[in-house]
RNA sequence: GCCCCGGUAGCUCAGCUCGGUCAGAGCGGCCGCCUCGUAAGCGGCAGGUCGCGGGUUCGAAUCCCGCCCGGGGCUCCA
């Protein structure tokens, strides 16, 4: 007998050649597991194993295969309604499922998507069996060929397997690995999302294809549920809230894509981001230093970036000599490292620069303060010896956690890319060098007892790195901190102290980049925080609202002595109704109104209400000031 | 860069299919009245090279071409 685990832990035992979907309760699962190989419900148990793992919508390669059956699904009714569209790929992507069509240019208008959907709909009602099929690869090509689906012949030239597999579910039928769900009535609710054009395999030389995104679940909440998450992110979305909220604009037609004017009440904002940023690391050790925003273009060849890089730069001539502006600020923090010989003793460096950047992103990917042409990094040099390296790590990791949790961010998810341990060739510096580095980023992870994930073989040529993402309040994940060592640029400049012994050696390069771009980390504050910035970060933090002209004497006072204590408040004088003034401000999110009429003025006291939670209640200015004075200043300084 | 979609008042958008009172609405702005107690008081006024350039036409926001800018997408591998 075999023994099958099910997804709520009970356990079962099925007899070989039985099928597994036979074996237990129905609808309990959606696909199985054996030695960690994903197989069709509808196979049999085999002779000789050991234990068949079955599992459902909650677990990841669940939620797979449900949404590439859905894709099948959706495969099988645009086929249905355009019979000429050819098959293209079909795959389960993180959230969703596409599928591709060509259609020779023709793209789906929404009612040609609502009737997909609709179709889909009925290919669910029809609870289709799905059928697995394998059958030898010169066969599926003439089937695939006899069936007019181009695509499919060539992605079987490319399969050397001898056998593929074919799946078909009623008059559909699609080469596929699988595994897939037994019959298409286990898809329960779905949505096509939307719909856009790419290139068959991504590449711009070939045919363009007609890509249509959908969504599955199993559960009708759970759908609504994300689609009101996609609804929340779109009102969310960065580009509208901060013209709305006149925080900052990107006027592209008159200045040009990717850049960003900074409005009074973001400039602000960005200001209290960075005095923080310049505070904290000088207190933890780092020294501030500035560089120019342009420079030979030289400088880069030293570094090696330009022959890769420079496609990326605006470069210029002046005089006959060719000048760049600057894409990164690290042969600077070198320079100034350089510009005299340095002992074991001054080590580690650490150069901390708002370096403002300027990369020429290609156009299709530019996407508000997210993805700009021009921005701020938080940027940092750390010049140390091999000794000291994983004591240096663990220092920007307690750093970085220490600024994202200022920032209220509390959940982190941290990556450790090296490098792959097949292809040393492929990379600079010895083994030694790397292997050595790599445990000391990772003992300076452990310490810190992160949780992370290796990433073999996404490393940079020239080293490993540590990149950590955080997620915001609405559950999206975000890259935003990067560690990364280098081996390249201390041997391209030369960077060298004067060790213990005498010798000169190499010394090891930190690049690290905490916030990233202040300009990225603003957007996505902005959308963490819907706009309600924190009491240390709003733009106005207090207004005060006289509720007639008689009043406005008494509000004036309070804005002196509140402009004395250092709160940024702003006065809107008796124009037109309470409630009108009172909407404005909510609307334009100031977390803190103090309303002023003839009982304040009677009392001395003032009105408080707070943003999202209405009136509080009459207290003593004094009080007011004290009950929020450490909220009112940045976290490194209460 | 390439493909699809879009660009009309400061903002959101209608008008474009079938060229000719099609230059509109709401919000916002300004001016007046109202002096007001916790999310929109009332009335009036101003505001637009219909993204830019060219073409077709007696006539173009509307049709055609080019450009600029924006949005979505461009393998997460049958």
């Amino acid at each position: 007998m075999v023994r099958i685990l099910l997804p709520d832990g009970g356990r079962l035992e099925a007899r070989p050649g039985e099928r597994i979907i036979d074996a237990i309760p129905k609808g309990l699962g959606l696909v199985a597991k054996i030695n960690s190989q994903l197989v069709d419900l509808t196979s049999q148990v085999s002779e000789g194993v050991d234990e068949i793992i079955i599992l459902n919508f909650n677990s990841r390669e669940g939620r797979q295969v449900y949404w590439h059956t859905s894709s099948h699904i959706m495969a099988q009714a645009v086929k249905r309604l355009f019979s000429n569209a050819k098959l293209g790929i079909g795959p389960a992507i993180d959230e969703g499922f596409f599928y591709e069509f060509d259609t020779s240019g023709k793209s789906f208008s929404p009612e040609d998507l609502e009737r997909i959907e609709n179709e889909m709909r009925n290919i669910v009602k029809e609870d289709l069996p799905i059928v697995r099929e394998e059958i030898r690869k010169d066969n599926a090509m003439v089937l695939f060929e006899k069936r007019g689906e181009p695509y499919k012949v060539e992605l079987l030239k490319e399969i050397e397997d001898k056998i593929v597999s074919i799946y078909r579910q009623g008059e559909f039928m699609d080469l596929c690995r699988g595994p897939h769900l037994p019959s298409t009535g286990y898809i329960k609710y779905l949505k096509i999302l939307y719909a856009s054009s790419s290139y068959w395999r991504g590449n711009e030389r070939n045919p363009v294809m007609q890509r249509i995104y959908g969504i599955s679940f199993p559960r009708k909440e759970i759908l609504e549920e994300y689609l009101k998450r996609r609804e929340e992110a779109k009102r969310r979305d960065h580009r509208i809230l901060g013209p709305q909220l006149d925080l900052f604009s990107m006027p592209s037609e008159i200045i040009g894509p990717g850049l960003v004017i900074w409005h009074p009440k973001g400039a602000i904002i960005r200001r209290i981001i960075e005095d923080f940023l310049v505070r904290v690391h000088l207190k933890w050790g780092y020294k501030l230093v500035y560089s120019p925003h342009i420079a030979y273009t030289n400088l880069w060849k030293t570094s090696g970036h330009l022959s890769y890089y420079r496609d990326f730069m605006y470069v210029f001539d002046k005089e006959g000599i060719e000048h760049a502006v600057k894409p990164m600020n690290c042969p600077f923090h070198i320079l100034v490292y350089k510009s005299r010989r340095r002992s074991y003793r001054e080590l580690p460096l650490r150069f901390f620069e708002l370096g403002t950047v300027y990369r020429y992103e290609r156009s299709g990917v530019l996407h508000g303060l997210l993805r700009a042409r021009g921005f701020t990094q938080d940027d940092a040099h750390i010049f140390t010896t091999p000794e000291d390296l994983e004591k240096e790590i663990y220092n920007v990791i307690e750093l970085d956690e220490y600024l994202l949790r200022s920032f209220g961010f509390k959940e982190f998810k941290v990556e450790l890319s090296t490098w792959d341990p097949g292809h040393p060739e492929e990379y600079m510096g010895s083994e030694e060098d790397w292997l050595r580095a790599q445990s000391s980023l990772e003992r300076a992870l452990r310490k810190k007892r992160y949780d992370y994930d290796i990433m073999e073989g996404e490393a940079a040529f020239y080293g490993p790195k540590i990149d950590v993402k955080l997620v915001d309040s609405i559950g999206r994940e975000w890259q935003l901190s990067t560690i990364q060592l280098d081996f390249n640029l201390p041997k391209r400049f030369n960077v060298t102290y004067v060790d213990a012994d005498g010798n000169e050696k190499t010394a090891v390069m930190i690049h690290r980049a905490l916030l990233g771009s202040i300009e990225r980390f603003f957007g996505i504050l902005l959308e963490h925080y819907e706009g309600n910035f924190p009491l240390w970060l709003a733009p106005i933090q207090v207004r005060i609202l006289p509720v007639a002209d008689r009043h406005v004497g008494r509000a004036r006072e309070i804005l002196q002595v509140l402009d004395e204590a250092g709160v940024r408040a702003d006065l809107d004088e008796a124009r037109g109704t309470l409630g009108y003034r009172i909407r404005e401000a909510e609307l334009g999110k100031v977390p803190l109104l103090l309303i002023i009429g003839d009982r304040e003025v009677e009392s001395g006291k003032v009105a408080v209400r707070r943003k999202g939670e209405g009136n509080i209640g009459d207290i003593e200015l004094k009080e007011f000031l004290n009950a929020y004075r450490k909220d009112f200043i940045p976290p490194d300084m209460r």
